[in-house]
DNA sequence: CTGAAAGCGCTTACAG
DNA sequence: CTGAAAGCGCTTACAG
């Protein structure tokens, strides 16, 4: 390993000056700087980060902690590790992954090994005790998503409410009046303390009051399963809805699916639109879905981008909300022009 | 911070024992012992990483590298990383993520920094640039996935012998005697080099000829449109086959709803069974869809086993090949009795 | 603009 | 069984 007293034996100078022109931290004259520079070429001189880290007080690491436990998050984890991974590289940065229990205690032994400069916090409840942990600890972190309180605290998400908006905006200019919002099941132990079914049921309840039209909110576990199962009910409870928005793009392909076998086509009888999607798997469905697309990897980028800055010093800057983005497929369409009749 | 000097102090011993108790590394009087353990949990000391990787040389963190451009993974990156992550954790290590160019020059830089002990790579290709980078740095590293040199590469694999070898079997004894292999396409530019697709092949074809049935392998992209579109070609070019296998899921998928639109029924009039695949893409369909499982889970982790067995300086052990497991859906049937008839 | 030196918080021969 | 001390490869006041 080349050090960099080898460098600065090369280059006739000494290790603190090497120092000052890799950091840019100190005026090093242009003759001395490029004989540094050139010494540095020659002997194929990397800094030893471990050794930076240990001096600076600055690991220039970052670690994502995500529920270790809850294995289906909301659809595109990857999204979220890869860009998140990505940016950070971007900025010279380093991401590990912490897989860690909600309750905080690994996530406080963790920050306690002094690796990481700060932390991403994925998939965060309304209450959490791992925001408690790193307040506590005085931990600089961002979050993927929202405490309830939020003083103070750094964080990117969805824009909830825009994209209940622009969704039921869709189906609106499309003619439907008669939807239903199916939801996650908020009794599912993991799902108790949701944000984004909570969040998205609340706008949706605001925006249909708007829109004059009346607020029908069935929950559903987020399996295809489940959505295949739901079809029947839909049709029993609420016979005459139209257009169904789904939270959870697993139940928009189930109930699709449940609604072909019982005889109603998509989206000639009913329009489906998948809130919080990827196209990927809205693609599978026959029609594809139309979709509100997760903005999984901008949320990567902005938590990265607002911890860095934190870390830098900075301000984090204002709460980054993205909104997912409407993207039109087979599964909306306006309704059919008559009133269907009961069936005989 | 609480420091192992002032651990050392408040036990009345030199900073050496600590350290001697901490690693158990020599041995230490029962009395000492107690002392300075007494003092660790009451100071609450927590070794910091960074000064014992700068003192020890061995940082304890390995690197997930994997293609920074080819965001379409084998599927469940997701589940590589977070059972990598996982085991990692297990074995008190840290995972960080490098997405790096398929050149190695990328990786190269990387690995000069000094910060990570070894490298477990993902989406390795037959013949691949990171793997010479890592062995001319002589950084320790296993694969998943395999070159075609294997000479001393610990890696760990999916056996795609005994996935080809259980999935021709289980539609052989449904009764199929005309399949079709439905492979990726090669001439991708991403997928040239891909060894899912090539090894499939060739254990098909052997497979195949060893059941003493006909072998048609047909290309198709992975995606569901394609597969969508693949439905018309397999009934014009091999109108006699009863059962396909199909190396994508979404391809399976999409060729499911191809052949629904096509007034063909699966399982009744074709057999689709989906190899490599997830449970959660395979119950998408309608019927959902048999499977060959992934073991995505366990790649990661017998990853990180071989990976951190060699970095202790064993042996890695043998290669491990991991089968894709069937898990029979609604996709496969035995074929209709009667041979279909030309359509008029 | 440049250098000598202390220090980051550990590990590890070496000596006793 | 225990300790004094060198050293890991950098950064950073401090001095000039």
């Amino acid at each position: 390993m080349v050090t960099m007293q080898d460098v600065a034996d090369h280059a006739g100078v000494s290790i603190a000056t090497v120092s000052f022109v890799l950091n840019n931290t100190k005026p090093v004259s242009p003759a001395t700087r490029a004989r540094i520079q050139e010494a540095m070429a020659e002997l194929g001189f990397r800094r030893n980060v471990v050794a930076r880290a240990l001096a600076s007080r600055r690991t220039r690491i970052v670690a994502m902690a995500y529920p270790a436990l809850e294995h289906r998050f909301s659809g595109s984890a990857t999204e979220f590790f890869t860009s998140a991974a990505e940016k950070a590289a971007d900025l010279d940065y380093h991401l590990v992954l912490w897989p860690v229990g909600n309750d905080g205690t690994e996530l406080t032994e963790l920050v306690a090994q002094g690796l990481v400069d700060g932390v991403l916090l994925m998939e965060v409840q309304l209450e959490d005790p791992r925001v408690t942990v790193l307040r506590a600890t005085g931990t600089p972190f961002a979050m993927i998503g929202r405490t309830s309180d939020l003083e103070g605290l750094a964080h990117v998400d969805i824009d909830f409410e825009t994209t209940t908006q622009d969704a039921v905006a869709h189906l609106y200019d499309l003619g439907h009046r008669r939807m239903v919002l199916v939801s996650g099941s908020l009794d599912q132990k993991s799902f108790r303390d949701y944000g984004p079914y909570i969040r998205t049921e609340v706008a949706y309840r605001r925006i249909a009051a708007e829109y004059g039209i009346e607020t029908v909110v069935v929950e559903c576990p987020s399996s295809a399963q489940a959505g295949r199962e739901m079809a029947a009910k839909l049709l029993r409870e609420h016979p005459r809805t139209t257009a169904v928005l789904a939270l959870n793009e697993y139940t928009a392909l189930g109930l699709m699916s449940g609604l072909n076998r019982l005889g109603r086509s998509v989206p000639a009888d009913i329009s489906i639109l998948a809130l919080l999607a990827s196209p990927d798997v809205g693609s599978l469905g026959d029609p594809e879905l139309s979709i509100m697309r997760s903005p999984g990897i901008e949320l990567g980028r902005l938590g990265i981008e607002a911890l860095v800055r934190l870390l830098d010093g900075h301000d984090p800057g204002p709460p980054q909300l993205v909104p997912c983005r409407l993207e039109i497929q087979g599964s909306t369409a306006p309704p059919a022009k008559k009133i269907r009749k009961r069936r005989a």
